[in-house]
DNA sequence: TCCTATTTAGTAATAATTACTATTTACCAT
DNA sequence: ATGGTAAATAGTAATTATTACTAAATAGGA
């Protein structure tokens, strides 16, 4: 369900950023697939129509569509690996401003039913759920500046 | 929950794999931290007591300890990253084997009741579920290999 | 204790991301 | 509609994470 580029444009300037046929192509790539792109993926596909195009304004462009909220990264973690050596089943309280990765047990949460259709699809081995949120100290810190101004 | 050093070597050698100082080694430093660390955080820990590690040491150690099961990786995605344009709720199954990332649209899921003491630690904005497993494509040649030999 | 295949350390190569700068452009004020 | 200006783009360079390669060291069986 792709915004029309009114919509888009409408999203931008309310946002203070400007709106610019890159922009507008890079969203339509983006929203146009269902592969989950990454930034080459939508580079390649983008340069055809956009020959001059460079990577920095896919990256730009990126961090755009996610401040203005029409696009989200999914790989939250995916500036590094990350490891764990805790085996047993649990799952992971994720602080979106500072980063920061909690473990969260909670046995209700570890036996998720899954559609019989998704079931056909899959062969599941396992989940993990991701909470995205804030923890206390950045909670603490956001309502301060939330007060301030 | 640490596993003793005895245990530690027991799994490697199961594996066929040596059982060496720096091995072990990584192991605790992975097992005693609650930081989810990173190939570098583990590097300089380690580093301390084995001021020859070096960096290909540590990425090897996390692949074997992988291999014999007794630590994961919990950043699945993290060789690139990956978008989405679809704001709508909804999960992820990703296949273990190719990689690929398929949207996963379950109304249950997408209101998951989180403990009240989960939720004075954080305030949670949303969750996602990650579901671990093989796509039907690959399902079908895991069983091809099995049956072989 | 010796042998050998594996592992390690060190360096080099590759890939993803970020930083920097001159040029271009959206869009506001005129 | 035009011009001015701050923001965006393109291109290149720098940085960071990961992988590849090789000689030296070592675990663990004979």
């Amino acid at each position: 369900m792709q915004l029309t580029l009114e919509q888009v444009r409408k999203q931008f300037q309310e946002c203070g950023l400007k709106f610019t046929s890159q922009r507008y192509a890079i969203y339509r790539a983006l929203a146009g697939s269902k592969e989950h792109p990454s930034v080459e993926d939508l580079y390649s596909t983008v340069k055809k129509a956009h020959p001059t195009l460079s990577m920095n304004t896919v990256y730009n462009t990126l961090e755009s569509l996610q401040a203005i909220g029409i696009a989200s990264e999914i790989s939250l973690w995916h500036d590094k690996a990350r490891f764990d050596a805790n085996q047993a089943p649990h799952h992971h309280l994720v602080c979106l401003r500072c980063k920061k990765i909690e473990d969260l047990y909670d046995d209700t949460l570890d036996s998720l039913a899954l559609s019989p259709k998704a079931k056909q699809r899959y062969r599941i081995i396992g989940h993990r759920i991701e909470f995205h949120g804030y923890c206390s100290d950045c909670k603490a810190k956001i309502n301060k500046h939330k007060k301030r101004r």
